[in-house]
DNA sequence: CGAATTAGATTATGACCATCATCTAACGAG
DNA sequence: CTCGTTAGATGATGGTCATAATCTAATTCG
């Protein structure tokens, strides 16, 4: 129809770009189109090139908010035990479009969907997520610096390290476990990450849906 | 043209499956067309489906070939360390189409790409090459069986899971590091993920290509 | 040698896609 | 109240895709 107002307006944008960060990870970049998307957000493609110069546009900011959903939901979690605890779950990984972008869009970003600035978007989410598997005080959505001081540089470079280390096993085992869903293999691949990282198996894999 | 011998014909076909198993870890099962394949392989896309039921078909054949090569590489391979080491480092992330399958394949699978026949073929693959890494003297294109009898059946399942959760570490640090290739992060990855696993770093990120 | 077979080329089909031009009606500034 | 602005709908464009029918010529078998 016509016109609508300015708030509206915001509001339809929004909810273009959460729908697109949801339908993404849950069928990839190129398994979704524009008009995928503007209808599940309730509109029809026509108006999309008003709010976005392009597909690759919305990707880049689709990858953007969803690692900004995951800080958010980062802090509500308790301990990096309990975080990983969520993480290797079947809630999560039977529900990627609600999960981690790191392995949600992964594959898509490798081979260089959505373009350059989802390249960096993707590349600043992933070093924020893992400085903050490493014990790092910083919140993950401050972006992606380290200390301008060289002070404890060593230091805080050991701990990103070994989280980047555990990021892999994390996103690894989510992805396999996906790709093998189904099969009696995914709930082993799950439970072998849990007790790599640490996690005596007390509930083993089932466990509700993680933020990420 | 016409027609072609018997022997051409099978080598076609098998050129057919060998340049679709490197397109689709290259750019994904969606980024590849029926007609990419086949042109890759030097025919047009026509005589396609006198070799194969549907694209999903050749997908399948496509995802065994790979998992056949990969084991075939694994006998060259000498230690379990030789391995990881060529496993991440700078060569394998940038030549996908002839890296791990595990990898490559996993976050299509996961959308289902490729039909059933193919998430069978990928969990086998993947299982196969977790109990190659666990240390198991079973050559990896075995088969997806536990051995038969119950008699060690604890001991195998606590390699096979160490096996599993090794392979998530490299399927993730891989998959990361492609996605974040061009950056600094993507080094750091590999290198995270080659300390843990235990390789000192000798000889960092540089490596020759592995063929898994 | 001759006929049935069939690999591969040509061409067509129907579906989908990103992008854009155009239309229209409501919003918001004056 | 009025009119320029613009969100969003409609519809078109040019492209790509998987799949398939048809045609051809070479091969292989009798």
């Amino acid at each position: 129809m016509g016109r609508v107002s300015q708030a509206q307006a915001a509001e339809n944008r929004e909810r273009i770009v959460t729908t697109a960060a949801r339908l993404f990870r849950e069928r990839g970049i190129s398994g979704v189109s524009v008009a995928d998307v503007t209808a599940e957000a309730g509109l029809t493609h026509g108006g999309f090139y008003k709010h976005f110069a392009s597909k690759d546009a919305l990707v880049a900011e689709a990858v953007i908010r969803a690692f900004a959903e995951q800080a958010a939901a980062l802090g509500d979690t308790g301990s990096p035990a309990a975080l990983i605890d969520a993480y290797l779950s079947a809630g999560h990984r039977d529900d990627p479009g609600a999960g981690c972008p790191s392995a949600g869009f992964g594959g898509d970003v490798a081979r260089s969907g959505g373009g350059d600035a989802t390249r960096r978007a993707y590349a600043e989410g992933v070093e924020g997520f893992a400085r903050y598997l490493a014990g790092g005080d910083r919140h993950p959505a401050d972006g992606d610096r380290h200390p301008t001081g060289g002070e404890d540089r060593e230091q805080a470079d050991r701990g990103a390290d070994a989280g980047l280390a555990t990021l892999s096993t994390m996103v690894g085992a989510l992805i396999l476990s996906r790709a093998t869903a189904g099969t009696a293999l995914s709930d082993r691949i799950l439970t072998a990450a849990r007790e790599s990282l640490g996690l005596r198996d007390v509930n083993p894999v089932e466990a509700p849906a993680a933020g990420g």
